[in-house]
DNA sequence: ATGAAAGTTTCTAAATATAGAAACTATATT
DNA sequence: AATATAGTTTCTATATTTAGAAACTTTCAT
């Protein structure tokens, strides 16, 4: 897998972007553009609010928890049904959108 | 890969539910539960909003037209990696959130 | 500082995705 | 109906992911 150098935040960081409602975060609302690195960072905050441990969730997924170690620092790039195993394991809703840009040209 | 028998709703059908407001659709904002299929039926629905052929996108990829089909068709599970090169070669932005569910309880 | 628990890395094997090429089918257009 | 264009399927090869197991390292509590 190839990666590239970005620049990255930590999910606390990210979620410090919340607005704290009466209550209820509104930080689970909150869009992440989609990566392998995110991914991964979203499953071990998942999995660390559900207060479980790597061998744990690999218990409910199915796996060994190097498995669950290789997924949450994105070692390689996972398949959809991988991820979706994973989140479903978590108890997780995992939503997505597409949006497309202005700047397209399409060349002759 | 196994798949299971889900409804589904068309892309369109999907997209109808968007509210019209002052010329820009939200149609974009909406967002879709992550699957395979969903995917797949996002990317046909882009390209086409992009006035591309499958052979022209794969040449904006890289890939031959015959890896196009089999994405928008969700014939396996694609690696996020297949993902976001396509949809980069579309010029769309791909944004997802996760969301844990209440009725999450740990057994010992 | 020691021990236990949690997480990571490495090795190997198996399963699956990616890919091109070519044949095939479907869809339009005239 | 014939042709061109678009999309699909099949075949084969290669690359990558998934996976377990075990060794290793880190973290944390005492």
């Amino acid at each position: 897998m190839k990666t590239k150098e970005v620049k990255t935040y930590s999910l606390s960081e990210m979620k410090d972007k919340y607005i704290g409602k009466d209550g209820t975060t509104v930080r689970d609302e909150y869009e992440y553009e989609l990566s392998m690195d995110v991914l991964g960072k979203m499953i071990k905050s998942a999995r660390q609010e559900r207060k479980l441990t790597q061998e744990e969730l690999g218990r409910l997924v199915g796996v060994q928890k190097a498995q669950i170690s290789k997924l949450e620092s994105s070692a390689n790039s996972a398949t959809i049904d991988t991820i979706l195993k994973v989140f479903k394991a978590l108890k997780a809703d995992i939503n997505f959108n597409v949006k497309l840009e202005d700047n397209f040209i399409k060349l002759a």
